[in-house]
RNA sequence: GGUCCCUUCGUCUAAUGGUUAGGACUCAGCCCUUUCACGGCUGCAAUAGGGGUUCGAAUCCCCUAGGGAUCACCA
């Protein structure tokens, strides 16, 4: 079987994390299957649709590094074909049209409600009406009134309905725009998508769509309806939860093989952590080793993630990332001192955009230390510093004749490294933790390091 | 409320009738150490409750409780 899957955003917002997830569920799927994943903007909904939640979507996608193996399709271009398969419907008798008003319905929506049962239009088994002509009508689908749907779901499992819990839902508004669950159907089948992999909000939906697709004889794709991910309090993960949409953590200094990989473990698992990366998970994911029950977004595991995917990626990867970020515009000294320092700088932070609390003093060349305490410890050693500086000035400038240096200095005075470490730190760096010491000295140079620690407080 | 789904450490999950119920994250402690980290080691911590079936149940069945999704001329 040739499988297509597909991911069908609304564009009315950014890409939410949940949304993402389905994508790379569709995706992996897809490609584990040698299959095509293809993207489709479901924009029927003028009113709540705008061009840049279209452009943000796709930003995410991207950055995701889930695109579509096809040309994105989008919904509204094909309303004339959605609308054809309504009238089709109507024709054979499938569906009806229904000239309720909003009053009407919302009587008996209330009434429905308190017995139980869905809505069944009266114009159901009414024949028209001449006298209804002009006016407004939507279409609705006559679902079977006995027996029952069974889906046999890939996630859910196998799952029976009863057919009279189905309401005749309206596929035709009366402005003459096909609703979701006709224009979903459609072009579904139309882009030949065998799986529909998405959230299991849909999943009722699934009963009622099924059957316009047996009333057309259209072929019926597998089902994979995956559960929904729930804040820390356990209900679907909403703005007051923190940030949902996928690309605020771009901008958090994420990176998009972390992201990947955490929403890829909620609910799928693996056997080894490694296999949540992308390349070994599109020769494993399988839909069935997918949880039931949904997965509450967890930051630390993230975080935890993206740490560690920081430490694992090429030096020249990251630190490209950070320049772009950061705009930065660094000489070639800078440049290779940043490179040398950045694997060690990486083990201290969670997400690369906290690089940036090291920016100042790894590249100001006048930099000085302004916390007001911490001068007055420099003030205090103001001639150790000297000390060390003008030793160093006489030292051939390798990562062993500095260390060598400084161990001579403390070997002179009877200190210990203890004695000196924590002073150098804080003239050399500001700070009270940094990476070792003799690398930064080292990195740092002779005239930088040697100005720093002649710096008058 | 109707319908459907779910329930293993705090969190993500493994274990598809036989395990001291495993791993990861978090947390605590220790080691390493010039600081902060990284790393290494150790520890805390779970089968929602109750009934069955079975020699044996986290696993199969029933009930209860809790949680979630959905019930639009939105998608």
């Amino acid at each position: 079987m040739n499988v297509v899957t597909r991911f069908a955003p609304s564009p009315t917002g950014y890409l939410h994390i949940g949304g993402a997830r389905t994508a790379i569920f569709n995706y992996l799927f897809a490609k584990k299957h040698s299959g095509k994943y293809l993207v489709r903007i479901e924009d029927t909904d003028k009113n709540r649709s705008s061009e840049e939640a279209i452009k943000a979507i796709y930003k995410g996608l991207k950055w995701l590094n889930v695109n579509s193996d096809h040309e994105i399709v989008y919904q509204s271009q094909n309303l004339n074909s959605h609308i054809k398969v309504a009238y089709e419907l109507l024709k054979k008798g499938h569906a009806y049209k229904c000239y309720l008003n909003s009053d009407e319905l919302e009587k008996l929506r209330i009434k429905s409600r308190e017995n139980g049962i869905p809505i069944k239009s009266p114009w159901r088994n009414k024949k028209e009406l001449d006298d209804n002509k002009n006016k407004k009508f939507v279409i609705r689908l006559k679902m079977p009134s006995y027996g029952t749907t069974t889906i046999d779901d890939i996630v859910q499992g196998k799952v029976t309905v009863k057919n009279e819990i189905l309401d005749d839902m309206v596929i035709l508004r009366s402005d003459n725009t096909p609703t979701y669950m006709l224009s979903s159907v459609v072009d579904d089948n139309d882009m030949g998508i065998t799986h529909i992999i998405r959230g299991d909000d849909h999943f009722n939906n699934a009963f009622r769509q099924i059957q316009i697709i047996k009333y057309l004889n259209w072929n019926i794709p597998y089902y994979a309806h995956i559960p929904l991910i729930h804040g820390t309090d356990g209900a679907k993960l909403s703005k007051r939860h923190g940030a949902t949409s996928l690309f605020h953590y771009h901008d958090l200094g994420y990176t998009s093989d972390a992201m990947f990989s955490y929403l890829l473990q909620l609910g799928w698992s693996a056997k080894n952590d490694a296999d949540y990366c992308i390349d070994r998970a599109t020769k494993l994911f399988a839909l069935e080793n997918v949880s039931k029950s949904p997965a509450k977004f967890d930051l630390k595991k993230l975080k935890n993630i993206n740490a560690k995917n920081l430490n694992s990626m090429k030096i020249s990867d990251i630190y490209k990332l950070v320049v772009d970020r950061f705009s930065l515009s660094l000489n070639n000294d800078e440049q290779k001192r940043f490179k040398s320092l950045l694997p060690e700088l990486l083990k201290r932070v969670q997400v690369y955009t906290d690089l940036e609390f090291e920016f100042d003093w790894l590249f100001q060349k006048d930099f000085f230390c302004k916390d007001k305490n911490y001068q007055l410890k420099l003030q205090k050693h103001d001639l150790m510093l000297k000390e060390i500086g003008s030793q160093l000035k006489e030292c051939e400038w390798t990562v062993e004749n500095i260390k060598n240096t400084l161990n001579q200095y403390i070997l002179h005075k009877s200190l210990t490294f203890k004695d000196i470490g924590p002073i150098l730190r804080i003239a050399l760096t500001g700070k009270t933790n940094s990476p070792d010491l003799v690398s930064i000295i080292y990195e740092l140079g002779c005239t930088i390091t040697v100005n720093r620690l002649n710096y008058k407080y």
